[in-house]
DNA sequence: CTGAAACATGAATCACCTGTCAGGTTTTAC
DNA sequence: GTAAAACCTGACAGGTGATTCATGTTTCAG
């Protein structure tokens, strides 16, 4: 069942540079046991074993296991949307810039394999926090392409359904080629892709 | 931990009329279960109690809780492709195909929420399975756009990741609104998707 | 009608976990 | 240097749930 995530407390941080360092560790310990085991079949003592501390520890930074799981969903949409802004910064235009962000996003998936199957099984873990995930990657990437439309670096047309079209490409995309075969998607299937986002694929 | 789905051994169909009813009430109520509760909170238990059976009836059937949940992802994708054929067999042409099958999509996981639930959930439960779904989807439907290229009915073009892509659209129209909304996709949001996948967005 | 095969049962086994707590150690503030 | 605050521990209480099995009951072929 996936509950409403509660308030999302955030404990307070830690006060010593011990505190600091351990709860670095069991961040570190959890993403690699909830990364390889799933949510289910990962275990607070898989974590804290995996940490080096006792298993009480744990609570003193969690106040569940899925406190712990929702911190890193957390910090792994900000990474996604960190490593994709790099990338398309440097862009010269709008389809430019999907390209370098369609490529920057699979890069980050074949880097992170783990990391999108905690945010996928975040959705049976704690449904308000996946949505999250997306919204989050979806309002601003509607505004920027509402914005290039608008400037005419885009033909005219509505940002929020763009946005929301060419995520479900891009995840697709990762899980197939990053998750599955383990590598960055092939130039050849970026190339098709930005052909059918350039110009569709209705007969001339 | 996801299992390779191990070699999917089909158990012998019940002899007799009795033993298949029995097994249609478990299937049913395995479907109640998983898609109400996400498979780990599910239980044998809460399916036989459903099913009106004993406990130990259950492993007549299946081999294990794994077992019914692999049949009903199977039988869902069926039913899916079922579903997106009939819809795709009055097009006119395979532009109305798109839009077509794209809509029957939505609409039927508007009417079935709870498979969508099940499908993306037997990718933490059985990867080959949740692979294989997919790639059966995408198999016929990646011929489909082939043909549909060649005979000059689509612009030229790799049907394989045209297929994909357009999968990856559907999954999170149908993930947006069927499953989140509890809706039919608007008729707006369609008829963007359907201008991006004839035209593109690049300016003209 | 009868013996064999099919089907049904649910208590008991076994393995596994989360979250707590009483008692101890380390760090910090002054 | 010392008291308070922060941090740490690991055993354990309390609980779950999948799967098995010894024992019936029902169905069916001959």
């Amino acid at each position: 069942m996936s509950k409403q995530s509660d308030t999302v407390v955030q404990m307070k941080p830690p006060a010593t540079s011990r505190g600091r360092a351990t709860l670095g560790r069991l961040l570190a310990a959890a993403e690699a046991e909830f990364g390889q085991k799933g949510y289910h079949a990962a275990s607070v003592a898989g974590i804290t074993s995996e940490a080096g501390v006792g298993q009480g520890t744990y609570y003193l930074y969690f106040k569940s296991k899925e406190d712990a799981f929702r911190h890193l969903v957390m910090d792994i949409g900000a990474g996604v949307r960190r490593a994709m802004a790099a990338a398309v910064a440097a862009a010269s235009d709008q389809m430019d810039a999907e390209r370098r962000g369609l490529e920057a996003f699979v890069r980050y998936v074949h880097e992170h394999p783990h990391l999108y199957r905690i945010v996928q099984e975040s959705q049976f873990v704690d449904e308000a926090l996946f949505r999250g995930y997306y919204r989050n990657i979806a309002e601003g990437y509607a505004a920027a392409l509402n914005t290039a439309a608008k400037r005419g670096d885009l033909a005219p047309g509505d940002g929020d359904t763009r946005a929301w079209a060419i995520m479900g490409i891009g995840h697709f995309l990762g899980l197939r080629y990053a998750v599955w075969e383990g590598r960055k998607a092939p130039e050849a299937v970026v190339d098709e892709i930005m052909r059918l986002l350039a110009d569709g694929m209705a007969p001339k």
